[in-house]
DNA sequence: CGTATTTTTTGGAATGATTATAACTAGCAA
DNA sequence: TTGCTAGTTATAATCATTCCAAAAAATACG
């Protein structure tokens, strides 16, 4: 069924497993089967933005029979690990993101809709220095979007 | 007592009292008590960034009586009538911004703090434009500081 | 001025995302 | 295999925030 659902032969599919088996291990994270089958779903089609709740709606739809409380510590374990990063753009809920990279984002509030800007698309002539005795540990970027 | 507090005679309070309801009806808001305490306690002493919680931690200190519900009401009304703007930084809890200037902000993560970035202290060079069939609505910097 | 009408405020219940708990199960090293 | 540790689960708990229905305060009207 797997294969059905991204059309990817069965060989194909041990291939890739055997990578992210190996992606997990090298962020000292033991390859169990439901983080293998989540780590499937969350990087196996290029980069994307999810939420819990979704994750776990698509995990459900791929007949992986694992509870939230899975899918929130996954996740969780995952952003310590560095395969995720949390972005901040919503009171309601979290959005993880499996872009790594130094980027920034657009955000559609009415669709709840995150899109990637790369890093080069943003020139910041000027910034301020950190407080004393601070140091920055991140610059985050969201442009708000509406129609 | 609410002399004691702030250092103003009585005249004083009557006076600024006398601005912020101003301030209120130009926002299309009547003037209620509890309106007017808090808008009090937001904006008589500078630009602040605070949330519910430590709002109504305040508001009990100055023996005002609001209830909590009131406390996220008048938050909720005072945005929408752009008295306030919400700072996303933090997914535990909302902060709540008294200055409308276009600005940006420095986030402590660690003590939960949040500090102005004055907007000509930063200069973006180059900016992606929307994708298509959408516009900007702002535009959020974040500057994360780490001890 | 009172009285009717509309807004606000309130305490408490409800919601919804997330986390904690405690029992059960699976990875893995020996 | 065996035993130990880490991971998973269902469920309960938490916590910020919102909802609700009733009581109180503002404003409008006569």
């Amino acid at each position: 069924m797997a294969e059905q659902l991204t059309g990817k032969s069965a060989s194909q599919n041990d291939a890739q497993r055997a990578v992210l088996a190996q992606k997990l291990k090298d962020h000292g994270l033991r390859t169990t089967t439901p983080r293998l089958m989540l780590a499937e779903l969350l990087f196996a089609g290029g980069n994307r933005h999810i939420t819990a709740e979704a994750l776990f709606s698509e995990a459900r739809a791929a007949s992986l029979k694992v509870s939230q409380a899975t899918i929130y510590n996954t996740l969780n374990q995952f952003c310590d690990a560095g395969l995720l990063r949390e972005v901040q753009v919503d009171q309601e809920r979290s959005y993880f993101d499996t872009n790594m990279s130094d980027h920034h984002h657009f955000y559609v509030e009415a669709e709840g809709r995150l899109i990637d800007i790369e890093q080069d698309a943003v020139a910041l002539a000027k910034l301020p220095d950190a407080p004393d005795g601070f140091s920055v540990s991140g610059v985050d970027i969201v442009i708000r979007l509406e129609k």
